[in-house]
DNA sequence: TATTTTTTTGACCAAATGGACAATTATTTA
DNA sequence: TAAATAATTGTCCATTTGGTCAAAAAAATA
């Protein structure tokens, strides 16, 4: 039995680990962590079961990796606002942002959505931790923002909340924002986002 | 074998259904379809699995039922918002109106997004049916009412989305929410939410 | 109370699924 | 190219799970 202890991976476990973890992001986020079975992610990446579980030793384990991997991007877009730009600026910009990613990146908003949604079994120390601190830190920033009467005075956790779950309701949501737009309107759903959260972050954060 | 053909309802049956949707809806909105098993639901309400299996057939009867009936009171308030009320009054009444069933039905909130999420399978006829019909027609409400120049310019889908999304995120993402705020904060979520949001859409649909 | 109907349950089954493993094949390396 | 190591797979197994069914228990009805 051959176990992978070395600490130098081949060219091929690097290959064959990314591909496991492609089909399993695609797997997971269309079914969840206890819908989503080996087999599917197996046909997904057309390996067999057992030759992924030459590269995981089990399905949890890869659940594991595809999240990690996933927050860290997650929270990144966040410590980019910067405390030198404009700030009005600086927030419409990670709104932007964080638009563009629900458009690329809807797997992982949904994987991460359903994972948060089921109580965040594996995610919990991650959001008290690095994702606490980030926050913590841009709600400082915001409230000096507040304070210096450079944006108008909200709620600096509320007003995280609200990016988020604008931004990620296009993605997490979107079928059901499909089904609710007409052709036309479909096709420039994203377009009409961003002028939308544009134009509301800017009345409601403008200071006159 | 006794199947269930009768017309009239027993007493018992009508008890133990009820018993078993209230079970079932903690379960599935706390794992999911696929997560949720008849076993946890048995022990949820304190029934034997066949006993269960007497009053619903399946376990998918079991969620399109709960799904169905959650579906109904999920879309009534925005059916609320009259026509004749004051614009940025009844809006602002409808936010109120989702953030309270974001506090109250955190079960029903959840169920709902991991449906439309794993791509709405049992819930898109009536996405694209009745919801639909609703959305559209408070949309020709608040176009009728910012061509009067009674609120704000905005586009009125978005607007809607908006209102969906930033409420149910105190649902959906409680353990999210719960996890970045400290005590004193955690407290008081919802007045701190309900403050921010009224700000909030007061400043971005207010007309000078 | 006797009879019929409804309700409950223990025992069971088949399919699905996560995972183990030995044997085979492919790739590296000496 | 031979030996060693890595990668792959067919086969198998145990557990979980949705669901069946006949028999027993409880409730309703006559």
């Amino acid at each position: 039995m051959t176990k992978i202890v070395q600490i130098k991976q081949t060219r091929i476990q690097r290959e064959k680990r990314l591909l496991i973890q492609k089909a399993a992001l695609q797997v997971f986020s269309e079914f969840g962590l206890r819908g989503a079975t080996l087999d599917k992610i197996a046909k997904a990446c057309g390996l067999t079961k057992p030759n992924i579980l030459y590269y995981y030793s089990s399905k949890d384990e890869i659940y594991a990796e595809v999240l990690q991997s996933l927050l860290e991007e997650w929270i990144r877009p966040l410590k980019d606002i910067s405390e030198n730009g404009d700030p009005l600026t600086e927030i419409l910009k990670y709104v932007q942002k964080k638009l563009i990613m629900s458009k690329t990146k809807k797997q992982e908003s949904k994987l991460f959505a359903t994972e948060i949604l089921h109580g965040a079994p594996l995610t919990q120390n991650i959001l008290a931790g690095s994702l606490k601190e980030t926050v913590d830190d841009k709600v400082k920033l915001l409230n000096k923002w507040i304070s210096e009467e450079k944006i108008a005075p909200v709620d600096p956790y509320h007003l995280i909340f609200s990016i988020w779950s604008m931004t990620q309701h296009y993605a997490d949501f979107d079928v059901q924002v499909y089904s609710l737009l007409n052709t036309k309107k479909r096709s420039r759903i994203f377009q009409d986002a961003e002028d939308f959260l544009l134009t509301f972050f800017t009345r409601c954060l403008k200071q006159d």
